[in-house]
DNA sequence: GGACTAACCTAGTCTCCGTTAGGTTTACCG
DNA sequence: CGGTAAACCTAACGGAGACTAGGTTAGTCC
């Protein structure tokens, strides 16, 4: 009853380009707080200000979008250890400065990081999205931080399981800390990184130098 | 068209109990197979030997039955640690003894534990549950492992907040550790009891002691 | 200013899945 | 044996949500 067509909303007609930049936003913010399944294409688009078809328009699927953005964050984590690891200091400062500039990252992109780790879909497609550019990243910046760390040892000799041994425990320490760091914001961000760097390098140092635990 | 009702399947009939065990040990292995939006009542029911509706008669919907399974099987794990970690031993080989325990349960029931640490599903009660049951296991283990190992040390002085980083990376360590177990099988236990040590015990003895990293 | 492209919409379809209503059969107990 | 409780079934509902068909309007370019 009353106005047959629209009532008006004046929709602000974007490029393309612009359009898909927020789809990729929103739909982001989405998967981080619900995960990939509770995610709705309704909700992405409301947020981006449009209607569920364009965001059509942009991505074939729930699952690509998905994919794409997924891809797009796992490069820019890496990058971060891209960018502040290497260098010609000591070891022990890189580390540390690599830890902060990631700690960093997970404060100011509240939505990237937690869209990468706080799920594992059981949709299969999806799943092996994530292992695959996970598996990706892990060949990318193993040889970066093994080695000079001492990680290597940490699972008995070099060996490859060894390597991807202390891969995981790196791994597992650094986003164990940045989600409970979610929980408990008040924490300044220094301090998250003296705790992973007590975790990570004191300890390893110790192993490196050749102690290790015997049963 | 042929037989009407029944082409005779002859259904064993169980005792209530009995089936709801079924039930539970089925639907565990679903939900650590696909997490909770993918496990199917219909794949659940299958595997239990009967159709969807009887699921029903033992548990008032697939949210309750999930969070059944979570408090059982957090429970167990907790009995772990409360069976294997206290003692008169040094502390060093308790903590072995527990940790080697727990790969151990792991081993042997590759459904449960998976289960627990898989998943951070999006479903809010299911998530609520999920968090509520790691709060009250923190709550009852912390006590047991804090203080005698020098994990409070690790996150700075003994305050709250360090007491929970610490815990964090221990929970972290175990369940990245075992997760990568999962995919990599030949690894002996003892092996990955060796590797969680090197990297709990050895680094955090000598945080322990005193020493810690500053910028 | 007319025409054309493409950004956007309305209105639906279709499938999957949790859940329920209500009947049927098996086991057990007297 | 019968009667009864409860274990189990068939059949269907209802909602949610991914995706599509096809039309509408806003910018843009001669």
């Amino acid at each position: 009853m009353g106005t047959k067509k629209r009532a008006g909303p004046r929709r602000r007609r974007l490029t393309a380009e612009a359009r898909r930049e927020l789809i990729e936003r929103a739909a982001t913010e989405v998967f981080a707080e619900h995960g990939y399944h509770r995610a709705s294409i309704d909700e992405i688009a409301r947020r981006s200000g449009v209607t569920p078809p364009v965001v059509y328009d942009h991505f074939s699927s729930k699952k690509d979008l998905h994919k794409r953005l997924l891809e797009r964050h796992y490069a820019e984590l890496g990058e971060i250890w891209r960018r502040y690891f290497p260098g010609e200091d000591p070891p022990e400062q890189r580390l540390a400065g690599a830890i902060d500039a990631w700690f960093a990252y997970v404060q100011n992109h509240p939505y990237a990081w937690r869209m990468l780790f706080r799920e594992t879909s059981g949709e299969p497609d999806v799943q092996a999205a994530h292992r695959e550019v996970q598996v990706r990243s892990r060949a990318a910046l193993l040889p970066l931080v093994a080695g000079e760390t001492g990680s290597e040892n940490i699972a008995g000799s070099g060996d490859a399981a060894g390597l991807e041994m202390a891969w995981e425990v790196f791994r597992a320490v650094l986003q164990g800390l940045a989600l409970w760091w979610y929980e408990n914001q008040h924490i300044p961000r220094d301090r998250m990184v003296s705790t992973a760097m007590n975790a990570l390098w004191v300890g390893f140092e110790r192993v490196r130098s050749g102690e290790r635990w015997e049963a």
